[in-house]
DNA sequence: TTCACTTCTTATCATAGGTCAAGTGTACGA
DNA sequence: TCGTACACTTGACCTATGATAAGAAGTGAA
């Protein structure tokens, strides 16, 4: 399997090569092409991917039909909705590929089965959603409180790779902001 | 022990007697006074917290000395700065008690060693990490595109209490607005 | 080589919400 | 009971960013 996933399930918790192997069966990998959508509004989220290589955002469609990106993830990184996937409802939003992507993914159930074969990765994800709640949360507070010219140098310094294969639009929106004003930003400069 | 902190646990792991009590042995209980901070700024936060009875803010000060807040905590749920905790370095953060407030808290070295003890514990972190996660997400998301009235009337809606108990100055900062701004809100309906 | 499409920029005008400054009302400790 | 300090409101003015509309620059397919 040439991925980083047991890479990166091995940095937190000490995993035996039948562990590995358990684990190795219970994702399957999948392929998206640029601008294909992973998951739609509706439809209801029956996986967690992990990225092997590519790019994706996810997004929803406001009243007035205007899309508001709110996450884009590239290589070594989880996606999904995690909203819909756990409670296993409808997802307001859609995941699309902005690259052709390679993924490994899980079901709901065979994750479920999982964490009861191998209760240690509990532990992991437990970090996981930790982690990935404090960089909401500060997020969040970069959202209230700090100024768009701010955010945009903040992720210019933190993800410098997102400017050379994300299309600014879609930086715009991830930032809380429009493209005229991000294009404004940035001839200041 | 007269509170729900065992009661939630065993919603989403089956916990057995002796489980439970290494568990109460492992809390601490203490108190705290209107208007004392359980956190400041420059400190290592020490502990995860439980409120038996209470209410908390986090807030953060910034270059100007301007306080956002940007958590509010009342009885039955947990406040900590998971970035300082788990890291064990200096929090940016102030958690300050808005009333008169009854706590459980556990050391840093006391959870790991209840992990250790009772890995099931890291499933129940795992879920609660998880949903304060997609909640942090959807606050954030209204933060970026709902306008500052819509933010007030869903907090109304969600979080009514709040407005029995908080005053309108700490509301607003959470809700990312100037105390006037809240107020013009609040004249017009 | 041209046409169409996407990406990004520029200009003008509009507006939500911030800033500053000055109130009013209420509550509690001395 | 008084006085100080909160909690909240109001008004006048300002500014960052949005909305709209148009155009420039780059890219790829026929």
């Amino acid at each position: 399997m040439d991925n980083k996933l047991l890479y990166y399930f091995n940095k937190w918790v000490k995993l035996t090569p039948e562990e590995e192997e358990i684990i190795k069966s219970s994702f399957e990998s999948c392929a998206i092409k640029k601008k294909k959508d992973l998951l739609e509004a509706g439809e209801t989220c029956k996986y967690v991917y992990f990225i092997t290589k590519g790019c994706l955002r996810s997004y929803f469609v406001d009243d007035k039909g205007n899309e508001h990106i709110y996450q884009i993830r590239m290589d070594n990184s989880w996606i999904s909705d995690l909203q819909s996937f756990f409670t296993q409802k409808p997802s307001h939003y859609y995941i699309e590929a902005l690259e052709n992507s390679e993924l490994l993914r899980i079901s709901f159930e065979q994750l479920e089965k999982l964490y009861t074969r191998i209760p240690k990765l509990e532990r992991y994800f437990r970090i996981l959603f930790q982690k990935a709640y404090i960089n909401a949360l500060e997020r969040l507070n970069a959202t209230m409180w700090d100024s768009a010219e701010d955010r945009y140098q903040t992720m210019l310094k933190e993800q410098p790779d997102m400017f050379q294969r994300v299309p600014l639009v879609y930086i715009a929106s991830y930032l809380g902001i429009t493209p005229e004003s991000l294009s404004r930003i940035r001839k200041k400069k």
